[in-house]
DNA sequence: TTGACTTATATGTCTAGACATATAATCGTG
DNA sequence: CACGATTATATGTCTAGACATATAAGTCAA
């Protein structure tokens, strides 16, 4: 193995033992399954003490690409699933971050308890009030998506008498309902006549959708559905590790 | 602050204190912001030595939850930019998880030297030999997704002699190259004259597009495009945090 | 008021030990 | 040989200190 052991050390000794690792790691000089250095030995080779040593492998650890086995010692995770970050910005953040100007209008706003359709759309057996809304956010004056989004009342009280026609819903729950819990599905479809129209596309041409369930504490928050243009849309998500 | 002290220690110390953390942080009861206590605190109300909840609270640094300043304290970190982890599987895998029969067809291989267009795609200067690749993976005989795929020989030398008539080069090269970071893209489309007829569906429906670009230490793998019928394909994507 | 200097303090890293615990390897026995 | 008991060992957690370092806050002079 190449373990440097005489670089410069600007960064602290643990980062270095964990830089050296995943270096021997990443360049697959130690495939999958492959038995790194037992604790002891780094303590030998990089002279310092077990815990610096121990911190730097639990780190590994924790970043899943070695796996510790008592009594057997260290070794290289062979590549897991696939997975991927993607990161899905509140819509406003994002075209601002573009450096667009954004734009928001509400199209519509109602208050009523929940139906049927509502308690099966965000997973509720009791029947409460739910505020539904639907608006556009726009990009330079060009629609951008559209939002279809219901809103349990019994997890967030204050949403009903929140002023949505001048804050988009998702801007305004990221603030008032920190963390959460979230699963989107994302598919394909091709717009309507009811989105062709809302997202100035021709019926017919293909959309991105974007469904969201949010809950906090298994407690369903929203639901939503954001319809974007296909073809001027993407999600870009990155993605490390086997 | 409510931080339970008097649970029973089955976990170790430093996990129950941070989980005793995260759930402050989680339930809202200590909002973006909030100042954590200070460890020297902790280490009083824990009755441990401060390596120890040092530990706890690196974790949670580390999961972003907590952002750590010195001489200043630690602070619940405000909803982050919102992210979520999209587990885009092994395409034979995937099936195959999901109880049906997996069913490969190769439609395409050839080698050759890289065009310009092949050089573009895989964002590489030199002109090398590529691997082309075109094939279709069906669950339980239907269509379920059309590959096109090119592979860079100088990165993937085996690839060349690889039989990708029996085995799919996605499988191929999760088993041949271990770690890689990627890209994804994820866009819709409707689906033209070739991939209706590939996917056996109308011209005209939507599909979802992946587009996925890997490289191992800043060398490209492989570029390759997968689109699925969109009305029959969901990405899901978990989410947690802020 | 403002800017430069000093100080106090919380975190960052590290040590040289300790005991606990899971388990691979070995040993003994039927 | 098969199987259960024993042992050795690598990791898991923890301690009671230490010094380093960034920086918020206070101090003082221009």
């Amino acid at each position: 193995m190449s373990l440097a052991t005489d670089a410069a050390d600007k960064p602290t000794l643990y980062k270095r033992i964990r830089a050296d690792i995943e270096k021997c790691i990443l360049t697959g000089e130690w495939p999958p399954g492959h038995r790194i250095p037992f604790e002891h030995e780094l303590v030998a080779r990089y002279g310092c003490s077990r815990m610096t040593v121990n911190k730097a492998l639990s780190e590994l650890a924790q970043a899943d690409l070695i796996e510790r086995r008592r009594r057997a010692g260290s070794f290289v995770r062979r590549p897991q699933h696939q997975s991927a970050v993607l990161k899905i910005a509140d819509i406003r953040a994002e075209i601002i971050s573009l450096g667009r100007s954004y734009g928001y209008e509400l199209i519509g706003r109602k208050l009523r308890t929940a139906t049927a359709a509502d308690r099966a759309r965000l997973g509720v057996k009791k029947s409460g009030k739910v505020v539904a809304i639907a608006c556009r956010h726009s990009a330079d004056n060009v629609p951008f998506a559209v939002e279809d989004r219901l809103i349990d009342l019994a997890s967030v009280p204050n949403a009903a008498t929140a002023d949505f026609s001048r804050e988009p819903p998702g801007s305004w729950l990221l603030h008032h309902v920190p963390w959460t819990e979230a699963e989107h599905t994302i598919s394909a479809i091709v717009a309507d006549h009811r989105a062709a129209k809302a997202l100035d596309i021709a019926v017919g041409a293909p959309c991105l959708v974007i469904d969201r369930y949010t809950w906090r504490s298994a407690r369903t928050i929203t639901a939503v559905r954001l319809l974007y243009p296909g073809d001027s849309h993407r999600l870009v998500a990155r993605f490390k590790g086997g």
